[in-house]
DNA sequence: TACCAGGTAAAAA
DNA sequence: TTTTTACATGGT
């Protein structure tokens, strides 16, 4: 077990609340007060510490991982004195002190999850994925390994519709994994092409490609104007209860440039985040 | 029971 | 070109 520094403010069970408001994640499993991820096939168990985080097994493979998984890449203190200015958002801040939004580590596993969760409710979404993460993922210790793009491309439309899957969302995903996607690539590109090359591929649309850019990549700007979740936020913080529209939401995020990624979390986990 | 839930593609108009 | 529909599960 070894310490893990991360920038103060820092509050791990905050940071980590979406891996429990919906339901168990095997895939991010909340495990005797600690978060458990399989990490290059060993399991990895994060625990929060005085600055930090405790972190079991740390190596040098493991390190930089784990950082990105636990948003290493925001910088809270500019968005913080950002927030300031804008009353709605400083709020959230002060009361959601200390979150820090994980990222999520792999591409396949976040446009899979992403697909899981179109159109249906969290919880549900939730279900049918573990479903398809015991069927075809590794068990490590506590936490399963996501299935990887070479199993799911060798899996069949008719094992995913088993699990719960629609006929349309198996086979967006066997799809996706037969793509044969070059995700360092990908990881290059402006975000405007990361959007372009990912709507491309079919099931994915603008909002998956959003939250691919705002929860893969960690792209400042990124915005997901289509999210249902972002408008009853907005709806509750800033426009007395009215839902938006897409054109509406996609407008409104001008408001926190640069910061439309941070914004975007900050008023989502203040719908599932207890004071 | 019926309806809603962190969308998307394809059919119909 | 724009609008409408089908989709599968889980909670209420």
């Amino acid at each position: 077990m070894a310490l893990l520094l991360l920038p103060e403010p820092y509050d791990f069970a905050v940071s980590t609340e979406r891996y429990r408001a919906f339901g168990p994640d095997l895939a991010n499993l909340w495990h005797e007060g600690g978060l458990h991820r399989a990490i290059g096939g060993r399991e990895v168990r994060i625990e929060t510490a005085p600055g930090g985080v405790d972190v079991s097994p740390l190596d040098a493979e493991i390190e930089p991982v784990v950082l990105h998984y636990l948003g290493g890449p925001f910088d809270l203190g500019a968005f913080s004195a950002f927030a300031e200015t804008d009353p709605p958002l400083a709020r959230l801040v002060h009361r959601l002190r200390g979150l820090r939004p994980p990222l999520n580590p792999t591409p396949f596993e976040t446009l899979v999850t992403s697909i899981t969760a179109q159109q249906v409710s969290l919880q549900s979404a939730f279900a049918v994925r573990n479903r398809l993460i015991e069927r075809f993922g590794e068990r490590a210790e506590h936490a399963w390994a996501f299935p990887t793009e070479e199993r799911i491309a060798r899996a069949s439309e008719d094992e995913l519709a088993a699990l719960g899957f629609s006929r349309r969302k198996a086979e967006y995903v066997v799809g996706l994994a037969r793509a044969g996607i070059d995700w360092v690539e990908l990881a290059t590109l402006p975000d405007d092409e990361v959007k372009a090359r990912l709507v491309a591929i079919r099931g994915l649309g603008e909002w998956t490609a959003d939250w691919f850019l705002a929860r893969h990549l960690g792209r400042p700007r990124a915005w997901p104007a289509g999210d249902l979740g972002l408008w009853r936020a907005l709806a509750e913080h800033y426009l007395e209860g009215i839902r938006p529209t897409i054109p509406e939401t996609r407008a409104f995020g001008a408001r926190f440039a640069p910061f439309e990624n941070l914004s975007a979390h900050y008023l989502l986990a203040s719908l599932y985040t207890v004071a």
